[in-house]
DNA sequence: TTGAAAGCGCTACCAC
DNA sequence: GTGGTAGCGCTTTCAA
């Protein structure tokens, strides 16, 4: 790739012109224009990005940091992104933590390194996340997805509301014994919130909420706390709500390995929406939320704040929905009497 | 941000010193070291990728251009490239096609002129990209994905191999009018060759092979396919034979609105190996293909060539494997005896 | 409308 | 072990 001096030698003018045609052609005659961009073709010379980027200080890069990729809420958030930064010419440059959280600062750390002009995250817990702190001396600006943290510029939807939601549509069906179920809590504040709005809705009910079980996906412990729960018939809960639908999903096929019907036996209710989740039968009950919509919002809030607009460094809440579909029915008249 | 001159000052040493210490420490006095060092430190210094990539003319950024992160094949395959990509501190610029061809030559322009030391790709069809042909102009390295071109470095299962695999299963249940669904041919050289696996298997089994039925995933043309099959039951294929999982998920659920049960009415068979496929009931019976070994086998190669390695230009073919679900049973009696 | 030249931040060569 | 300095490719100011 010839550079900007050997064009400006065949086109016998100066590496000034030269630039001047790539960057502000209207000051450039257009004869000489023609004869430069004439060249520049025909040697396949563009401007590098190195000395651009030097001299600006800046890449067009947004560094993505993100959970994990195997989620769809994730895959989808990124297409959202890239769609918003296609439109301001930015390039995504893209890490997972794989929900580890001591990850989250050293890739942070290779982001800005790489000199990101800002950052668009995810983090297992926005308040407790000390590499934001160094993110705000750094002045570099950063928008959250997913997270909440007042005083922080997040997109998301109200976690807490929707789990009310989703726990109230059970109750609307006549459950009492509602039992949640989340990946562990250290690894996303969102979760939390989830529960917060479980407890929100049961108490409304008058009900005492059960405690929380949080299960890893990678081990047994799904099998098992169902095992336990199906052990008591008399306790087990009529009905389940889930942080997530990956987990919904895994629990519906877990019961059903059990010959349990939903929502006969037992209803299911998900979080997030995921197609798939429309694909099983019964189709998964769960609480929409807009992951393209909140990866393209917190994209473009990003780039307003590049292209130097003050951040509001407010919280935006975008709107989620009931998907209604199958796995969600009345309570077994047994588990209705007992309740 | 201060730069290496502030350092140098007030650390009362060159630039030169400065640099050596974090590019070269085993150079320099252990005293000036640890001085240079904690000044640094304190200042919050470290060296500006924008000298670093201008002096040695490259960015450690490797490019990926993807159809699209809606489909978890490509997720998958995303992981296993950032989990080698990060072994060799490299990251990752990730864009996609949106299955638009037309806008792989663009986004590679992009990618190149953000100068990236190589790119990953998986193109619509690589035998017709004339984009790939620039690459080796420019003699920017590439690994192609998924992708199948003799002479070109590609790293895929056997596609064509595959597609037979899956179909002959059906065939030992006895099948013999099975039809193959696909996406768009245009859009994925991967699907051709999976239909002339199909057809292999068909004549090997001394049967004639259906006519392709291309469906638009957005369109209602999958709905009017199944229809026009099932008008006409005495010709009604007893198995189909789709070419992703997504596209098998969506068959099946469009059957089951139409009361059909699955195998005994009608056998479906998948190819990718999707996990949401063994989430529904039956378990989708599919070809599943190693995407997260793809990406990272892909990403390694891509790395030996930016390490001076000679490339072999040779396909790599990764074994896939026959994932048996229970979407697959013996052929309807009365489609048996139609046969 | 064009050219000359400074300088962005760094590395690496050569001298000492 | 350390310093001086050229130069990577470009943009931009100043002068012509």
């Amino acid at each position: 790739m010839p550079n900007i001096k050997g064009v400006a030698k065949l086109a016998g003018c100066s590496i000034a012109t030269v630039s001047r045609c790539f960057n502000a052609p209207h000051l450039v005659r257009a004869a000489t224009l023609a004869h430069v961009m004439a060249i520049a073709q025909q040697q396949k010379f563009r401007p590098s990005v190195f000395g651009q980027q030097l001299r600006k200080n800046q890449t067009g890069l947004v560094g993505v940091v993100l959970p994990s990729l195997a989620n769809p809420v994730f895959a989808d958030c990124i297409g959202g992104i890239e769609h918003a930064l296609n439109q301001h010419n930015k390039r995504m440059l893209l890490t997972t933590t794989q929900y580890d959280s001591t990850r989250e600062e050293p890739l942070i750390e290779i982001l800005l390194r790489q000199k990101v002009d800002g950052l668009l995250l995810t983090v297992a817990s926005a308040e407790n996340c000390t590499a934001l702190a160094s993110l705000s001396t750094e002045n570099i600006p950063y928008v959250l997805m997913y997270n909440h943290a007042p005083g922080y510029e997040t997109v998301s939807i109200d976690d807490r509301k929707a789990a009310r939601d989703a726990v109230q549509h059970l109750l609307k069906f006549g459950h009492r014994r509602i039992a949640m179920l989340a990946g562990f809590l250290t690894a996303s504040d969102r979760s939390a919130l989830r529960y917060q709005g479980y407890q929100d809705a049961m108490q409304e009910a008058g009900l005492a909420a059960l405690p929380l079980t949080e299960v890893d996906f990678g081990a047994r412990t799904l099998e098992i706390q169902l095992q336990h729960w199906l052990n008591k018939m008399s306790s087990c809960p009529t009905a389940i709500f889930c942080s997530t639908d990956l987990l919904a999903l895994g629990v519906i096929k877990a019961l059903r390995e059990r010959s349990l019907r939903i929502p006969q036996d037992i209803s299911v209710i998900g979080f997030d929406g995921l197609e798939y989740g429309q694909l099983i039968d019964p189709a998964l009950t769960t609480i929409s939320q807009p992951n393209g919509e909140i990866g393209r919002t917190a994209a473009q809030k990003l780039l307003k704040r590049l292209d130097g607009e003050k951040s509001l460094e407010q919280p935006l809440f975008l709107a989620h929905e009931l998907l209604t579909g199958h796995s969600v029915g009345p309570p077994k008249v047994s588990g209705a009497l007992a309740a």
